[in-house]
DNA sequence: CGCGCGGTTGACAATGATCAAAAAAGGTGG
DNA sequence: CCACCTTTTTTGATCATTGTCAACCGCGCG
């Protein structure tokens, strides 16, 4: 592959990065060594369509996950960070369904899926952590299912922004101030939208007072109100909730 | 639990399921007994919210998977026939993220969570079946992204149709006679369109010569044609591949 | 310095959501 | 078996959200 391969990495950080929280009594000394892998700000990590060798565990950075059409058309299907699992999809048919690309410098732990089924047989808090990483995938698909299903854009985008505002809490970040590491165009193809309706959701939910955009740093400003646009599963207007009230287009 | 439980079912029945080809030499002696749950059409196998504490492998029917909102809207996130792994999702929460509905009379494989690291670590065959169907359930959820991802409605309803093809073509049945057991509302909630939307659709690759709708009946007349509809990622227009030429709606 | 890329904004046409209504299918009870 | 009801599906008409084309700006990089 290309990335960049290091020194072994601590065990142990592998494990806390799956939420395996359970701290083993077992001797470290036994620890497998597991490959590190660095890539660089737009390096593709997996190739569509290439065999699927490894699997790998984000560490550090983060990824977007893309087909691309025969038409050159980049279909974003999700995006990942630290504690997400990458290329398990490639383990039922033995290739990459999808390409991952780093959308910083990032750091992974590759596990050879030669090697998983020993490794995880002979160390149940990996094969544990991994179950719980793996049941946090599919219940993220379901997830990002939600956001491309909301007719408004603007709820999309909303819906988009509360769940990386989630996923920095996750990590014990701040949940109002996001660092977008996509471009707009990603979100555009993640949220099933033209780029440019993203762009325009973007100064919609800020003349709504719901956040504060200088290009890719976003402060949330009304975290509670962006989540009433969420809630908006058919237009804009709220029936269950108090109505967040129609954008009224251009009112100064 | 709702549904009604029967006896022991083979476990050489849930192997051959889950794809775990490989005929193990092990005793059958040896089998553990798995639950085997009855549901019938319309029936609720698991409800968003309540405690996960089993997981589900889909012997015999077809389920759909889906949210509500609080406004009411069901949400469809997925559907799932036989070989597929349900509930997996509650594994990382404790508690099931999504409902799964029985579209129609069905059996299903009840693997308590509690025993399935047991299970797991006593019968390989098992764990390797239940990864493999783990990696498809993650694969399909970015085909799911896809169909919804297409801009033109009758782009999308061509994708799930190819899909479900698919899906016969793996089972071993005629890929061209589809028999829906979703409503259009449910799939037109899964391909985030108005269900009138799903209709006209319907009717516009029927007219496109593509199909023959009676119903829930579908028959794919021209499974290249429609090959050729699920590349447009853009308008209907191909630029790739040859132009399958706009609906001319209305040209009789 | 010029170029390309990412982002924003405007104008316009059109796809599809919504409202409305009717036809068809399925289920129930007499 | 039929009447009656509900649900599902289809079709029509209207309007607005959004895709598309286009221009512009700001920025980083070669």
């Amino acid at each position: 592959m290309m990335p960049t391969i290091t020194a072994p990495a601590p065990f142990q950080e592998l494990l806390r990065l799956l939420g395996s929280d359970a701290p083993r009594p077992g001797a470290p000394e036994s620890d497998p060594s597991v490959p590190l892998w660095r890539l660089r700000a737009g390096a593709p990590m997996t190739h569509e369509g290439m065999p699927a060798d490894f699997i790998q565990v984000v560490r550090s950075g983060s990824f977007k996950c893309q087909r691309v059409a025969e038409d050159g058309y980049e279909q974003v299907l999700s995006f990942a960070g630290p504690g997400d699992v990458l290329g398990f999809d490639g383990l039922c048919r033995g290739h990459y369904p999808t390409s991952a690309v780093a959308l910083e410098d990032s750091t992974v732990f590759a596990l050879p899926l030669r090697e998983l089924d020993r490794l995880r047989q002979q160390h149940p808090a990996l094969d544990r952590g991994l179950q719980q990483a793996l049941s946090r995938q599919l219940a993220r698909a379901g997830e990002v299912a939600e956001m491309m299903a909301a007719v408004a854009a603007e709820v999309r985008l909303a819906r988009f922004l509360v769940w990386l505002s989630g996923c920095m809490a996750a990590r014990g970040q701040s949940p109002r101030r996001l660092h977008l590491r996509m471009s707009r165009r990603d979100i555009a193809s993640l949220l099933g939208v033209a780029h440019e309706t993203v762009s325009r959701s973007f100064t919609a939910l800020a003349e709504l007072g719901l956040l504060r955009v200088d290009n890719r740093d976003v402060e949330i400003l009304d975290l509670d109100g962006l989540r009433q646009c969420t809630r908006s599963t058919r237009g804009f207007l709220d029936s269950a909730g108090r109505a967040p009230a129609r954008p009224e287009r251009l009112a100064a």
